[in-house]
RNA sequence: GCCGGGGUAGCUCAGUUGGUUAGAGCACCAGAUUGUGGAUCUGGGGGUCGCCGGUUCGAAGCCGGCCCCCGGUACCA
């Protein structure tokens, strides 16, 4: 039809539905009852930042991942691309703010990257972040916080595993290699878990060619560098405990060594004390994360079912990102979690909720001259505290209604016509009751005449009927 | 960004040497059934055949360019 435009959306953009809202919400409640129990506050900022309040931190080719924003002074703006830069914006800004300074935030950011599974160009984290301590109990916490955060979301088998950036700082002195391709280093160290030791050992001096002919570049080092790496990274065992006495003994003529590996080692012990042992957070010293701007320990959780979705929770210490603003810097630790990813994946193992409806309770419309009852009983529904929808829509009879129900899930519905009036009483109906039964009439005269899962109550017992049977349905009677 | 595959109804797809008015299943809406959801039957709405240009009497199908999607790869502060 000319004239009408069509209704799309720019690529990595998405609607959520009602129901993909609702598992959202209720994952978002789950996490910040978390946060708050352990005593973080909540923040917020604005989408829109000044371009060089953005782009400081990262690399030119972050850059190009900034959404530009446009306003009518014509000043140099973008969308965040995380939750962490602003933070630090704030901390600098609001000298006031008590330290340390625990928040959470739970906001979309931005980025023009290419779309993938389970990545999108809006997309919701939810950090939580400790500035302004230098405490390993700020790490243990985090660390403890994602592991509680994780198994509160129910999101089955995962791991959630740290490791350091000043050890893996240590490695490049074990291996002689300079601190200036830290970068380098720790970029292909991070595709480990992805394509192996072969190839990240490869890509570490000359680079290969893969199975579909690409080229990967190498980044040049030696044979006698990358054996050292190489030994690095075969430090590995079940126990915490065992890697860090391992590490201890690699690194044995590594200047400063002892100073770092005892870090770790102390957060580690921590979290043994509060009862998350070797089953609940490892320590994998080959992790090195992809941000620049980590300095100490880093985090991340992966789902053992859905590890193509890569890193859902991650984060680490960050003690100088502050001093972009301030020129002095102030220590932070933290952790983000992908909220869209998380969301993804778990949709992908068919975990999570199918809640379509808040309503617990549809009162249906049957008779234009009952439209006052209709509303006495729905607000007297709502005002004891139930979720009560009047149906509103014009379908006249209760079958179009009933169906609406069903649609929506909605667990029970109101039948109220002049029968039930003359008789002072209310029919309600268990939905899940008749699709159940559903499943065995093949006869439609017979599936009418069953009436399936229909009480009668007094109308004066209304309230209290409909809230004894949702609570049955809840315990699962 | 690079390599490969693809784009026809809301979804999954069929549609050949280029030839009437482009189809099916599912979904949706209505009726059979005006006080009862499912199944069944009948009917209905819904298409710029990804976009632009070219070849042709004639293009969903051929040619060129572009866009987008999927898989792999690279990047991911």
């Amino acid at each position: 039809m000319p004239g009408t435009v069509e209704p799309r959306l720019s690529r990595g953009l998405r609607d959520l539905l009602p129901d993909q809202m609702l598992a959202r919400q209720a994952m978002i409640d789950t996490i910040r009852r978390v946060y708050e129990l352990y005593g973080f506050v909540p923040l917020s900022t604005p989408a829109i930042e000044f371009l060089d309040v953005l782009s400081g931190s990262a690399g030119q080719e972050a850059q190009q991942s900034i959404f530009r924003v446009s306003n009518p002074e014509n000043e140099a703006l973008g969308l965040r691309f995380d939750l962490t830069v602003p933070l630090a914006r704030v901390i600098a800004q609001y000298a006031e703010l008590p330290r340390p300074f625990r928040r959470y935030q739970v906001s979309p950011v931005w980025r023009a990257d290419k779309p993938d599974k389970g990545r999108f160009r809006e997309f919701a984290q939810f950090d939580l972040d400790s500035v302004g301590t230098v405490s390993e109990i700020a790490d243990t916490e985090i660390l403890a916080g994602m592991c509680d955060t994780l198994a509160a979301l129910n999101v089955g088998p995962h791991l959630v595993r740290f490791s350091s950036r000043a050890v893996l700082n240590l490695l490049l002195d074990f291996a002689s290699v300079p601190h200036s391709q830290c970068v380098d280093v720790f970029r292909v160290l991070d595709k480990l878990d992805k394509v192996g030791l072969d190839k990240v050992s490869l890509e570490l001096m000359d680079g290969y060619k893969d199975e579909s002919g690409d080229t990967i570049r190498g980044i040049g080092l030696t044979r006698d560098q990358v054996d050292r790496i190489v030994r690095f990274l075969n430090v590995k065992a079940e126990r915490r405990r065992d890697v860090v006495a391992q590490v201890r003994e690699l690194f044995a003529n590594v200047p400063n060594a002892p100073a770092q590996i005892d870090a770790i080692q102390r957060i580690s012990d921590h979290l043994y004390a509060l009862g998350y042992g070797d089953d609940r957070v490892s320590l994998d010293l080959s992790i090195a994360r992809g941000l620049a701007y980590y300095t100490g320990p880093v985090f991340e959780a992966i789902l053992l079912d859905a590890p193509q979705f890569g890193s859902v929770f991650g984060g680490g210490r960050y003690d100088s990102l502050v001093q972009r603003f301030l020129g002095e810097a102030i220590p932070a630790v933290g952790a983000s979690i992908g909220v869209d990813r998380l969301l993804a994946a778990l949709a992908h193992l068919g975990r999570i909720g199918k809640q379509k409806a808040t309503a617990r309770v549809l009162i249906t419309n049957m008779d234009a001259n009952l439209t006052d009852d209709y509303l006495a009983m729905t607000w007297e529904l709502r005002r004891a505290g139930v979720p009560t929808e009047l149906y509103v829509g014009t379908a006249k009879g209760p079958g179009k209604q009933l169906r609406y129900a069903d649609q929506y899930d909605i667990p029970l519905a109101i039948l109220y016509g002049t029968n039930e009036k003359q008789q002072g009483i209310v029919t309600i109906k268990d939905m899940a009751v008749g699709r159940e039964k559903a499943k065995n009439v093949g006869d439609r005269s017979e599936w009418l005449a069953a009436r399936s899962g229909q009480v009668s109550a007094p109308r004066a017992e209304l309230v209290a009927t409909v809230k004894r049977l949702l609570d049955e349905l809840d315990r699962g009677i």
